[in-house]
DNA sequence: TGCAAAATAGCACGACCGTACTATTTTTAT
DNA sequence: ATAAAAATAGTACGGTCGTGCTATTTTGCA
């Protein structure tokens, strides 16, 4: 065995980190190729479940070689959360900021969401299980990881805000509220998908959401402003 | 050391299982007693997180006698499913059955079940831990823990389908939605309360649940019939 | 009261885990 | 090409876990 292979996706990571300057190092390479493994397996086994004998048997190296780069099994589950964060931001958040504002980039930010979770139906979420793994379990991993949807449910809200100063929403709408309801649509659809696998979640979601807007939202005012 | 002191609970399991006939054996209450142990451990470390020596060391007892009493570890979560599924059923199910059909039974189920997972927020609920825990691990934890929940939830869905029976709901309201939002408030409530430690996360709820009410419910119907 | 049966304890095994320590190989820069 | 540095492998240790096996203790009934 001379070199490493990165079995788990055979497309090369990008061989440049930044723009200018020299070349991603080896060592960044594999550690970049160890966390995607590392995600892949979470999102099925929980971070808890996550194993370095594991993760080494898939990447096809050595126990000590995988736990070489993070040094603790909490540092390489932290990298395991800011590597899913990194990808949630970049699937479910930057694209919505190409809506307007208000309404039509809320209703962008529930689609892309929603798009992820269905796929995260067979695959599974970190931010769900992790979220039950680390309930009572304080220190690092867990802050990481409470950040993270923080930080995301943030963004969220943000929106509905620039919602309802567009005029887009009604001016009794609380929008913690509305975020909050949000928030839940996506969690039941998951428990009621994934765990119960009942059909129809995904449209009791989509139809939850309708109904928010239906409730809150200002008909038409989409249309005219912005 | 000469006979197991049931340290979890001071209050003696009730002497007599059935009614008439022989008092109920040393080892079924002893069995009982270890049941509620760790009931109260899982809901805390979740059912993968329970393990046998701790909860001997809980009960005072050698890991080998708590085993017996189950023969495997997946005998004993199953006994811990079983065990809150009756306690769930006690505190949140059979109460409600007092209030009379309709809107005033499906008020009487949520409240109830409010209750439970407002404490819960502290303790930790083994329906939703269990469920990220056992999402893609087939056998029979699984199922008795998936049946368990579809129990409750086709409970409260009865409920509804008799409320919009009795004319208190709208007929357009679409029963499974109505279930399924409700239960998304609940799973919000948890997440974003028990993980995140948002404050309000209970009055949201709440507050939801009556908007659920005034989309979907005939105002008065609850006072005029029944 | 004594005896069979039930309950509990004691002990050991094999598996898996994270991780420390050392040796070897590969990479990088001169 | 070579030496320093980085990356990876090898090995071992202590810990925890479920569980099988055998003793011992406790219980319940004749």
């Amino acid at each position: 065995m001379s070199l490493p292979v990165y079995s788990e996706d055979s497309s090369p990571v990008a061989e440049l980190d930044r723009p200018s300057g020299r070349a991603m190092l080896k060592g960044q390479q594999t550690k970049q190729a160890i966390v995607q493994a590392a995600v892949s397996m979470s999102t099925q086994v929980g971070l808890e479940g996550l194993s370095i004998g594991h993760l080494a048997e898939r990447m096809h190296m050595s126990k000590s070689g995988v736990f070489a780069h993070f040094g603790s099994r909490e540092e390489l589950q932290i990298s395991v959360i800011r590597e899913y964060f990194a990808s949630f931001e970049q699937e479910v958040f930057y694209p919505a900021l190409k809506a307007p504002q208000g309404l039509p980039r809320v209703r962008a930010l529930f689609d892309n969401w929603m798009k992820r979770v269905a796929v995260e139906i067979e695959s599974g979420c970190i931010f769900i299980s992790g979220a039950v793994e680390f309930d009572d379990r304080p220190g690092p991993v867990r802050e990481a990881l409470a950040n993270s949807v923080q930080t995301w449910l943030q963004a969220l809200y943000r929106a509905v805000v620039l919602a309802k100063q567009c005029g887009h929403l009604t001016p009794d709408a609380d929008e913690q509220q509305v975020a909050f309801e949000i928030h839940a649509l996506i969690l039941a659809l998951h428990y009621e998908a994934r765990f119960l696998k009942n059909p129809g979640s995904l449209a009791r979601a989509n139809r939850g959401f309708d109904d928010i807007l239906a409730r809150y939202g200002v008909p038409g005012a989409a249309l005219i402003s912005s």
